[in-house]
Order: structure tokens, then sequence, then C-alpha cells
DNA sequence: ACTATACGTAGGAAATTTCCTACATATCAA
DNA sequence: TTGATATGTAGGAAATTTCCTACGTATAGT
């Protein structure tokens, strides 16, 4: 339910391909998709239930098959909680500014910042 | 080094606030981190090495300090495992489209395309 | 009613993570 | 030099994750 669990979830190799399966051939029952791993079938079952527990798939049954499909909304909480990483990226690697120098142009009051680092004054915080 | 590990590291809350003070505030020594947390200062430091081995922040000798700054661009890696998802979040959730048009706007050939899911054929693939 | 198929779950071994309390090292201050 | 401060590391306990092999349940087909 938490952002946390899918933290969690994504941190696995295992179920990040799975979801680029369901992404990539869509909906699938869990057969098809545990025999692309190098593991035993229960074992993919597993990680499709630390995903289904995150929120990042669900399951529809359909006869004695279940079909797992993709549900990325979640996902959406990382890239908000990425967001505030993105001015980093402009201040060290001024060279990839393809994607980013067209967000400028949408969104130009993104200029005109201090380095939060370089500070060196007391922390009243917490 | 690899993405798997930012992936990881990512993966506790811990470390993901140690990410965000050193955002909000600037480089900062790892004894000035530690009192944040309700957690004995030698795990912290664990944290941050698990940080450091991932890329995602690096520390500054300052006499017998060390000032731990954030790396940001190891997060690129994240937001680009992102992206192919990023379609799927406009097919289901239309109502928060504002920064997904202006980028419509912009690359207006992310339109037309066929729902991953209700197929049912065969799968060549390995 | 049977048998095969698709799947989840139980129970447990092995590996990994997380956290702790010493303890060692390096620097600063007197 | 001596003592306090800042920090990493060692070693280990506890919790969690990951994976396996049975095994149980439900559906489909005959």
């Amino acid at each position: 339910m938490t952002s946390d669990h899918v933290f969690a979830a994504l941190a696995s190799p295992v179920r990040r391909r799975l979801l680029r399966l369901l992404l990539d051939e869509g909906a699938q029952p869990a057969g098809r998709l545990a025999v692309r791993f190098d593991m035993s079938r229960p074992s993919v079952s597993e990680h499709l239930k630390v995903l289904k527990d995150a929120g990042l798939v669900a399951e529809t049954r359909m006869g004695r098959e279940r079909h797992y499909r993709l549900e990325a909304a979640p996902l959406m909480e990382i890239r908000e909680w990425l967001t505030p990483y993105e001015r980093f990226w402009r201040e060290r690697l001024s060279a990839l500014g393809t994607l980013l120098d067209e967000m400028d142009d949408l969104d130009p009051d993104r200029d005109g910042f201090e380095d939060p680092n370089e500070r060196n004054g007391e922390q009243p915080h917490d």
C-alpha cells in the first residue's frame, strides 16, 4: 500500500523484469511468465505476490489460469519522489540537455537557485 | 555500479531519507546526519556506505569529518527505467494530464498505440 | 467420476540485510 | 603528549528475503 512497498518491490531484478514483460507483452497467465525465468514456478509466483501487494500488478481469474496485468499507477509515486532531484542533474551534467532543455522552454522558472551544497551554517532542523 | 545497486539502495526508507536530507540541506558530515535518526551512528554509517557503493553519495574528507554530498546522477537510471511505463499512466489516469499533455505538444508521435493488454496470441519470445 | 493442468501455499534451508556494541584510527585542541 | 571528537570497521544476533520441494485446491477435458 505505502510507497515503501513499491520501492521494495522494485529492488529485485526478477520483479523488474516481470513488470517489463507485462509492459511489453501484455497480461499473461502466471505459468507463461514463469517459464521465462531460470527459477522454479512457485518462486515466480511469490514474486508476483510481492508485486501484487505493492499494487504493481493485478490478477484476473480466467478459468484455471490467473492473468496478471501491469498496474503502473504506483510507479507515479517513484517518479514524484524522483522529481526534486532533477535540478541536480542539470547542475552536474550539462551534456545531455536535450530533454531537459525542452522542459526548460516549457517551465523557464526552474533557473536561478542556490547550490544546496557549499553550505556550512548551523542546522536548527528537527 | 550497476543499476541494480541503485534500486537496492533506494529500497530502504532510511537511505531515501538520507538522500532527501542531503538534497534539502546540502553536504553534511556523517555525525550530523546520524543524529537525525533513531538509530545508532555506526548503523547510519553503514547506510551511507550502501549509498556510496551505489554512487548516490560521495564523501569529502574535511579534517576529522567526512562530508557526504548527494550524487544524483544514478537516479537518472531510475527515471529512464520508469519512462516506458508512463504511457500506461495516461491510459489509466486521464485526470492528471497537465505535464504529460505539455510533453504531448513537444513530442506528438507518442499517440496511437495498441493496448499491450488484451493480447492473447502465442509468444515466440524467450 | 477420473485425470491432467494451472496455480498458490506450507515449511524450511541458505543467503542477505539490518542493527547493535565494542574497538581501532585519525584529527583537533590544550 | 594527552585527551576529546569524528568516524569507519569487526563480529555477531535477529529479522527478512529468496529460493526450493512437497502438497492442496480448483478448473478443464474425457
